[in-house]
DNA sequence: TTATGTGAACTGCTTCACAGCA
DNA sequence: TGCTGTGAAGCAGTTCACATAA
């Protein structure tokens, strides 16, 4: 997780204003919100193999969690079931990619052109749900002016308010220059960093920070199995849930 | 966040048995461990900075929490501050250490070489903490056989039982292939499976399963935007705790 | 009959506030 | 006096269990 919670407000629907159309006023949590993209690839899957209507116990297993959160999860951004059916299933990925901001244009500039940025860049993850690469930027000149993901590399001097067409910026530098990129980000208007190098960035309060370090997770792995009675050959509890 | 919040067991030391030195029996929660790589790497800066001695507050701050986090934290596996002065650096950080299992040897396999592979296999993160990046695996005729973070990439078919001597294995493949690579690095042997495929595995109980999906973060990120009050130049209410 | 939507209970994590110790 | 360690309170997220609706 991903890694750092991030402590974020969540602003409800009606606090939103204009936006809510007939929606109940709720605060989301965070942990459904991490959900939602993981409903939202099922239901695609689901969709594509021509399944139209399912169930929230058939998407629970799906997403390797239990039915009611699938349930409560919904029911937080309103009623989009029918009992005794289920959910149909071109309407909830409907109402979700909505949820998500999915179906707006999000611009997105990357810095720094390493494996990771070039891996970024060139996902699918970024060049869907509402997200286009607009631009990547990285300092090192050689590697300035390669085609990287659609644009070409440019130099992160020319960032300077690049972002004003951009709001999310994404940092796959060494951590050594996460900081200084982080200001180059919120000078130039950023309003939401993606930061992936393991440093705690400080910015101004409006501008939302979300961390992923790649390694913390491995180092919870190494937590988990360091503590392991001994290589079990333990009998199984669950087969299949995926996750723990 | 990594992401998909594993609901994990996380043992206790005295269940552990042998391994629990006068430790409390305490169960650690995830979102403790998820810290700890944290506090490691401010206090690994402290310690090159020639500091000796830190208080919680001051590790709050560096590590974009609150003081009594970290104390809770630290708690939970025994008292390893002075009261009135604060944490050796140095001793916290080898206790950490050693609940991280970083002071043990951890073989990884990595399989597929796409950038993110690349990514990986190059990182810091995947050459200290007692890990080591024992074989990486691709099946594109064009990359086996390069050399990549200090090994070679071998064919997918020779993973076979590479995990006998590598428990932890991580997924950096296309969605598609995640599952059955899944499969045969349980086959193989592997104790936990680091996946970055934005897919939903299943395996068999006993292996622990950490899923990172790097576009989720994104889809995150656009949620809150979406619904953020319209770009503020809304009053500083604190700045400078990074996340949020 | 079936499966949603949800009050209520529960579990887990965070934060407060202060006793206890250096 | 200063800062840790921790009961107790508070908050967030999950799960139960069932009323409700198709």
């Amino acid at each position: 997780m991903p890694l750092w919670r991030a402590p974020s407000p969540c602003r409800t629907l009606r606090e939103m204003g204009p936006d809510a159309i007939g929606v109940p006023a709720r605060r989301i949590p965070e942990a459904t919100v991490v959900r939602l993209p993981v409903y939202q690839r099922i239901l695609a899957d689901l969709l594509e193999g021509g399944i139209t209507t399912v169930s929230s116990e058939e998407l629970a297993e799906r997403a390797g969690v239990n039915a009611a959160k699938v349930r409560r999860d919904f029911s937080l951004f309103g009623s989009f079931g029918t009992r005794g059916t289920g959910y149909d299933a071109a309407f909830l990925a409907a109402q979700i990619e909505h949820a998500l901001g999915a179906d707006r244009d999000w611009p997105v500039v990357i810095v720094g052109m390493g494996n990771l940025g070039r891996a970024l860049a060139n996902s699918d993850g970024f060049h869907s749900y509402g997200f286009r690469v607009s631009g990547v930027y990285d300092v090192d000149p050689a590697v300035v002016g390669a085609a990287v993901g659609g644009t070409t590399v440019q130099h992160l001097d020319q960032l300077v308010d690049a972002t004003a067409v951009a709001p999310i910026g994404v940092i796959a530098t060494p951590a050594s220059a996460a900081q200084s990129v982080a200001d180059i980000l919120v000078a130039a208007g950023a309003e939401a960093i993606l930061n992936f190098a393991p440093r705690v960035l400080v910015v101004p309060g409006p501008v939302l920070v979300r961390n992923v370090d790649l390694s913390i997770e491995l180092q919870a792995v190494s937590f988990f199995l360091a503590r392991r009675p001994a290589v079990p050959a333990w009998p199984d509890l669950r087969s299949g849930t995926g996750t723990s």
